[in-house]
DNA sequence: ACAAATTTTTAGATTTGCCTAAAATTTAAT
DNA sequence: ATTAAATTTTAGGCAAATCTAAAAATTTGT
């Protein structure tokens, strides 16, 4: 039950990992996905599964691929509210930029300590989004996903609010940044280039012109949405 | 040179119980004490002591105890640093009691980003002086030892602020809470009780008698020093 | 369906940090 | 000054987390 608090930074490491493939496909993970995010090699992936299949985090069959139980779910969920409530704090608190947070909040998020957790999460006035717009899970690991578009998917005219990221790398994040592009700009979607997807935008009053890579990798929150 | 940045979490406990331990006496460091601290054993010590010697941070020689380069001295109190910003954090913005910060604390100093540490002295107003009245090194690991004396040990009549403990585990400084006795207190000396050393004090007002043991982890700051 | 390609697992090493037990050295005592 | 006691180091092992190379299972292609 509260096993949660022996486990190992690695262990840790795999869980969140485990559970960020599994959001995307409704497969179950493969081995070889998680040695490729986690830049090590599959056969030390199997080991560590073996692991966390005898502590009853993952559901793991040889050669099945594997899945987080409930409780490894309740653990990566645990995880990844410390890593994004650090990173508000580094934004909010000590004027890191969202390009530069990652890196900390991954150390951060392996502190240990309950009170610890809360008190940051009160001192922050209980964010619900983190900087690059994805969502915090609260105490008990519920949370919700903002109703939101990817800005290379609305129809011509469509108008919002950017309201996150698809692709938090460092490098995404800074190209923005030299861009203007934040979150919380106005944004209007003009004219769309059937050529190569690329878009013709409005952004906070400025005119933008934005590759299908780019606006791929764009959130909006529209208006015209029930 | 900037080997710092490569070490364990082991390796830096190690640097730092070698630092404190080599406060107190001006001695040679010996393995024995080290081990007694760590919780660990002896050999486990040379081991350890052999690489950090490798990695220019200690001196040694076989059967001759163990004392810090400036290389390792400099490491010590850049992770003293972070030891005790951290902990004017924890009190100052979460609501930390000064016994509750020294276990969290303890995880948070290894946490590597000099943006990090930077930021976080700038939010607490760079302070100089951490919840246990220890002083905090600064950038270049420059610190100033605050003249202070202990309450065990100053004449009859003496008057000063309550200024640091020595003994900062959560024992004792819940039994200051229960009693009262803060950081800032005024403290008047009364009587000293020949027979066991005991105190007779006033302390903000209120008469409070304290045995030897607890005036002897108490420091003042008196006022009648050049 | 069956061979080829891919994925996954096993087997055997390595490194780090720790251990126990025994040997070496230093310190203390008579 | 020797012996006894304490300290420190060495030797050999263990568990965690990783690796390489080879074997096993699954998936793919025709």
């Amino acid at each position: 039950m509260h096993k949660l608090y022996l486990m190992t930074r690695s262990e840790e490491n795999y869980i969140k990992t485990i559970f960020h493939l599994g959001r995307k496909g409704t497969q179950e993970v493969a081995t070889n996905a998680i040695a490729e995010l986690m830049e090590t090699k599959p056969s030390s992936v199997t080991d560590m599964i073996k692991k966390l299949s005898e502590k009853n985090l993952v559901n793991y069959k040889r050669y099945q691929g594997v899945s987080l139980t409930s409780l490894g779910t309740k653990t990566a969920l645990g995880i990844i509210r410390k890593h994004r409530l650090w990173e508000v704090f580094l934004v909010e608190k000590l004027d890191f930029s969202w390009d530069e947070v990652h890196e900390v909040a991954e150390q951060l998020e392996h502190i240990k300590s309950d009170k610890l957790i809360d008190s940051l999460d009160r001192l922050l006035a209980f964010p619900k989004f983190d900087p690059h717009g994805d969502p915090i899970p609260d105490k008990n690991g519920g949370f919700k996903e903002r109703d939101r578009d990817l800005l290379s998917e609305v129809p011509i005219n469509t108008v919002g609010v950017c309201v996150g990221v698809k692709d938090s790398s460092a490098t995404f994040l800074k190209f923005l940044d030299k861009n203007g592009i934040a979150l919380g700009n106005q944004i209007r979607v003009k004219e769309r280039e059937e050529f190569d997807g690329s878009l013709n935008i409005e952004i906070d009053g400025r005119n933008l012109q934005i590759s299908h890579v780019i606006a791929a990798n764009l959130y909006i929150k529209t208006n015209d949405e029930i």
